[in-house]
RNA sequence: GGGCGUGUAGCCUAGUCUGGAUAGGGCUCCGGGUUCCUAACCCGGCGGUCGGGGGUUCGAAUCCCCCCACGCCCGCCA
């Protein structure tokens, strides 16, 4: 018991973190290419992905988050081509999809909104328009070629601001933008398609494209081939990401790809060609899941099933404020503004977060906005009760001091017991990636620590009492420590 | 057809890597709890063939084999 208390209640020690390991490791996550808004089904890269380098983080890892940019792929070069077009001359399919565009708007609050409006309506028009298509696949050439248009880096910054902005709202934020198209200026590429050339596996097919041999990478048996450029001699995307992923591995000692089962494949595809061309090591991949809608299927902006971050978070607010409303008749508004606001982030956070990645999630609107049982504004409740009695206690940053013996009934010792546990939890994570043992963690520790509540009566005079409050402040600061490892706010109060 | 993933009470879920005793939680429902540190809480109750069948083992949700269901992927797209 001493052991963890003191540990907990060591001035400045991060209790629960892991000596530095010296060890670099690059997370990529989220990388959603800049099309528009994000939906709650590509969001849960970025919740996993985030937490985990947080976690890792806390085991004493260097890490650096990275987003890769697909600037040069087929999906970029159709917001540049509707964009690049006067607005009465969009085909009236696309105008009727956003009827109030005047032309590139990239200085609104929501770029990604003003500039991805059309992206559905196009993506169904070059569908049934080859001519409109083979625009689009000139334009993607080009840009392969480097030869980017004029405005065509401004039109995916600014809806990556956009996008960016809606996830920054739950704390989500990246150390590094890896845009696509460098690897193609710098010639890396070129590289990699000379390597793969040379390789052990390699194969001209009858139009001259190149490709590998992939029959003793255990891939599907209808995928024997991985095609590396394509007949007229242009790289596809899995050879450039051959090229970010060789970057990557030669700057860092771990490599991890956060990455949604549909790209499960990909992942191997890369892994064979890593192999191929003699990386020294291999990336580790974080598969999830997708989150479907209730009746089957996954998200789809074009279906209009699509629930979006931006929409679940106010919604969220909204109905956190009434909560707040309800209960705290003490706070002036921006005060109840500032705690709806945590609890709503908290609350859609956790939900993403207390499922295994590898489970399949059907979003429901209940189930997100839940502030109760097993949810973020649970574990965040705990935490500002035990702010609370260390405010009342006036203790809120110690100094705190314990005697063993005071905390000798069950509820104390059930609560230390728990708190002991969170190093391991930690560690348990990093080493497995399974971050939602931290969100379980985080649970148990609230539940344990509400149960203490009930029972002890922490301020009471008495001879306990200085070593309860020692008790209640290692408690808030490893709520706060787990909390923050979900990216979801310790409130001091709610 | 092949590959990958998932299947645990009405619903959601932990545990499966590393086999161990009555399979933990949450939601819903029912019944309690507030002169006392925030009731977004606590206590009790109802509810389980751990997808099915074989096998290994003293012992299987967990390991092996077969099958079933669901999801995703199997482009010179990204």
């Amino acid at each position: 018991m001493s052991a963890t208390l003191g540990r907990a209640l060591a001035p400045g020690a991060d209790f629960g973190s892991g000596p530095p390991t010296g060890r670099t490791v690059c997370i990529e996550h989220t990388s959603a290419n800049p099309t528009g808004p994000f939906h709650i089904g590509r969001v849960r890269n970025g919740i996993i992905g985030d937490t985990l380098a947080r976690v890792l983080r806390a085991a004493g890892e260097t890490v650096t988050t990275q987003y890769y940019v697909d600037d040069v792929g087929r999906q970029a070069a159709m917001i540049t081509w509707i964009w690049s077009k006067p607005v009465e001359a969009w085909p009236p399919p696309i105008r009727a999809a956003d009827p109030g565009a005047t032309g590139p708007r990239l200085d609104g609050p929501r770029p990604d909104l003003d500039l991805g409006r059309p992206y559905p309506a196009v993506s169904a028009y070059l569908k049934e328009h080859p001519e409109a298509a083979e625009e689009v696949a000139e334009l993607s050439r080009r840009l392969e070629a480097g030869d980017l248009p004029a405005r065509h880096r401004e039109f995916a910054e600014a809806i990556l601001r956009g996008m960016l902005a809606t996830l920054g709202r739950i704390g989500i934020r990246f150390d590094e933008f890896v845009w696509e198209s460098s690897f193609l200026a710098d010639g890396s590429v070129e590289r990699v398609v000379q390597r793969l050339r040379a390789a052990p596996h390699a194969t001209v097919l009858e139009n001259g494209a190149l490709a590998i041999d992939a029959s003793g990478y255990g891939l599907p048996k209808e995928a024997p081939q991985i095609v590396v450029t394509r007949g007229d001699g242009t790289s596809l995307y899995v050879t450039r990401d051959v090229a970010y992923h060789l970057a990557k591995l030669g700057r860092f000692e771990r490599v991890v790809d956060v990455l949604g089962q549909d790209h499960g494949l990909h992942a191997r595809t890369l892994e064979a060609l890593l192999t191929e061309v003699g990386a020294p090591k291999r990336p580790e991949f974080l598969i999830y899941q997708d989150i479907t809608v209730p009746e089957g299927g996954r998200m789809s902006t074009r279906k209009g099933s699509a629930v979006y971050l931006d929409d679940l978070l106010d919604e969220a607010v909204v109905r956190a404020r009434a909560e707040v409303a309800k209960r705290r008749s003490d706070v002036d508004l921006a005060e109840l503004e500032r705690i709806a606001r945590g609890v709503a982030n908290g609350a859609v956070r956790y939900h993403i977060l207390r499922v295994a990645p590898e489970k399949a999630v059907a979003f429901r609107w209940e189930d997100a906005l839940a502030f109760e049982g097993r949810s973020g504004p649970f574990v965040q409740y705990a935490h500002a009760r035990a702010a609370s009695i260390l405010r009342k206690g006036e203790r809120p940053d110690g100094p705190y001091e314990f005697r063993s013996a005071d905390l000798s009934d069950p509820s104390s010792l059930a609560l230390v017991r728990s708190l002991s546990l969170f190093p391991r939890t930690v560690a348990y994570a990093a080493r497995t990636g399974h971050v939602h043992a931290v969100a379980g963690y985080a649970h148990a520790l609230a539940d344990e620590f509400n149960r203490f509540y009930e029972r002890v009566p922490v301020l009471q005079e008495g001879p306990e009492r200085e070593s309860r409050i020692a008790l209640v402040g290692a408690t808030r600061t490893t709520l706060r420590r787990v909390l923050e490892l979900l990216g979801v706010e310790p409130l001091e109060s709610m």
